[in-house]
DNA sequence: TCGCGCATGCAAAAATCTTGCACGCATCGG
DNA sequence: CCGATGCGTGCAAGATTTTTGCATGCGCGA
């Protein structure tokens, strides 16, 4: 969260790099910037207390763990009541199958991205969350055919 | 890729726990699968070797490097052509903004998430991309006013 | 029953990460 | 002009973690 150093350049080829790969020791990522391995290491500990990476994590591949299904939902809910909003926000969070919600702007109030075994789950999971309570008014959803890209590789440009 | 092995519950659960944080030393995943350090680390590069694990991967936040703006857009192509179908999903690979790209079924074609500086940034690129040649018939942005929920988390599930 | 494949634990070896320390460099105030 | 101070660095020792060879145990099929 505390972005109190600007980050220079360094920190922003450092992050490039572990946003591909995290598992690179530290004297190659200090060998592609130019740098020791210690002073790597402080810097990323530094991006790492700072909020600027948020986490270290594995990307697992939907279909090795039995998600075969994943579509893309938008919502609209009923009013703009900041209760409705909070108690669907919360919901989203608390759903595992739920991997990725925006709220957005336009004609729909919420993006989410749900992951799901089949389409059954789908919509067995569509009918618990997107329906009565919430305010939700009403939801479209938009099976993937498959991925074309995913991750969450951000362009990251020095300057 | 290759998933020849089905995954036993073990392998779940270390998915579970990688994809939270890929970080944590052998032993202590180990202390909490109930396995040693060297049968984990066997377990983890056989699942990164089979493509249960696509990645490691740093999680970088998107404020951090000046990535203000994300948005949803849906675009639809103008017919079924397998070449513009092909030259428009090589371009979203290409193009570093766009972060995920799913091929959707209904009346859109593409679900894309755009991450950009700024919305002058974003409407360039969406120009630039959504229009002309590709085939492209009409998209439709929706800025995000706000991440609820987002990560590569899947749910997995013994089983 | 025997043999084989496979996963495991253990322990040694290798690699990596962490940390204390001294230095260089820039800024700031006297 | 000059010394104090803060900050980031490299180096090297020490701690931790990862990797690997080896022997064992278990399940399955011949």
């Amino acid at each position: 969260m505390r972005d109190r150093h600007p980050l220079d350049d360094l920190d922003r080829l450092l992050l490039a790099l572990v946003q591909q790969d995290a598992r690179r020791p530290l004297h190659e990522l200090g060998d592609e910037v130019g740098l020791s391995p210690s002073a790597v290491q402080r810097r990323l500990t530094r991006l790492r207390r700072t909020g600027a990476i948020r986490a270290e994590v594995a990307v697992v591949a939907p279909e090795a763990v039995g998600a075969e299904l994943t579509s893309l939902v938008l919502v609209a809910l009923a009013d703009d009541d900041p209760e409705h909003h909070a108690a669907f926000r919360a919901r989203m969070r608390a759903e595992a199958c739920v991997q990725q919600c925006y709220a957005i702007v336009g004609q729909w109030d919420y993006a989410v991205l749900l992951v799901t075994r089949d389409i059954a789950e789908n919509r067995e999971l569509s009918r618990r969350l997107f329906v009565s309570d919430f305010g939700v008014r009403r939801y479209e959803t938009f099976p993937s055919s498959g991925a074309v890209k995913s991750g969450l590789t951000l362009p990251i440009e020095p300057g």
